[in-house]
DNA sequence: CAAGTCAATGACCTGGAGTCATTTTAAGCG
DNA sequence: CGCTTAAAATGACTCCAGGTCATTGACTTG
């Protein structure tokens, strides 16, 4: 990498970790682009340099809220409904961490799949949703849950909770605690569905 | 009424269905406030006259959804179960009815307490809480609920669940089916949740 | 060192939200 | 029927923020 290059990604670093903190601060729509090149010190060209709208700020912001949650779910010792709870939990720590303000922004777009297709909403469901797929996809493989388990149907009915629960976070303004909230569906909810699928020691011995 | 009067409601009413189609569309953000205007041909102006900020149309758009989903379900015959199944398929008929966008939009403003408060989110938020309140407290002094009922706790699940299924339907631009997904919760998920709750034959006997 | 590249710039354009002084029109009254 | 009053309607205007693009000059490369 030469010093040119070097400079670059760090006026971008730069460029993202502020919007992150003001973002945070002040929230999506009270932050201007020119807040933030001006709070870092750069002219408000340079925002459109590295990103290609104000929103995609966001995306950036937001994509290591996921990062390794599915790896260390995999890791995690127990049943299915266990190794379950931990994904949902290390998720919602991962965007309680991020910040409601964030969380806010990342449900807006979210919801809205006309902006900007392809990168945007599309590419970002698409990015929980196959890394949750492929997770219980393992499960089967791995003889924790039966071979007829519907993993799609399973997948959206997950994705339908861990987002019910980011837009609750945000409209409680975070009164509500996510972690409780996970401890109890994982106790009550999930066994429920899962029940089904959940192979018996006997089933589970026979392979 | 005078003739003013009804004139001065005949042209609010025209602002308000003429926004709601074109919201439903375009999308929220594609349709200015000039094109609603335009639209019904008043002037611009006009508009302020009637709503103080484009958002609270949405408001106006969205309220009708809930308007008798808890007077419905109270006449429901059957269990608990059985009657909130109904309240949810109900309260889902209502936003699905009024159309994506809008629910996009309402999802936009809930998330936010920060957008106009008290009018805003936490009265529309409050809306369908005290609505659902209000039901579950009237179903513990029916004797369909035990006297330890946990009310507000049970309130704010299904506000999740309600949400999430509202912010999953807007997510997946309407292609997954929220009266499958009632369908399903009411099934699996609302028995566990109310199992403690919900009193045998033999205590509703004794009252 | 000359030519080429590319990060960085900021004046500029655009479009839409919201305002307000003014005009139009219905209502009330002698 | 005029005249006054008050409410409804107007649209030119301000303000602001997102996004563009021709230009600059520091760095790279041969």
């Amino acid at each position: 990498m030469t010093k040119r290059q070097e400079i670059a990604q760090e006026t971008r670093q730069r460029i993202y970790t502020t919007a992150c903190s003001l973002i945070e601060k002040n929230g999506f729509a009270n932050v201007s682009v020119e807040d933030i090149t001006r709070a870092c010190g750069v002219a408000k060209g340079t925002f459109y340099v590295y990103f290609k709208r104000k929103e995609e700020i966001v995306f950036e912001c937001c994509k290591e809220w996921f990062s390794d949650v599915d790896r260390k779910a995999r890791g995690h010792k127990g049943t299915i409904v266990e190794k379950l709870a931990f994904y949902f939990k290390g998720f919602m720590e991962g965007v309680t961490c991020g910040g409601v303000e964030l969380c806010r922004q990342w449900v807006r777009e979210v919801i809205d799949p006309a902006d900007s297709p392809g990168e945007m909403c599309g590419g970002k469901y698409a990015y929980d949703h196959e890394r949750l797929t492929a997770f219980l996809r393992d499960a089967v493989r791995d003889g924790l849950l039966k071979k007829n388990t519907p993993v799609e149907a399973l997948v959206h009915i997950f994705m339908c909770e861990l987002y019910g629960m980011m837009t609750c976070w945000c409209m409680s303004d975070t009164k509500f605690d996510p972690e409780e909230w996970v401890g109890r569906f994982a106790k009550l909810q999930l066994p429920a569905l899962l029940a089904p699928y959940v192979k018996t020691h006997a089933e589970a011995r026979r392979g």
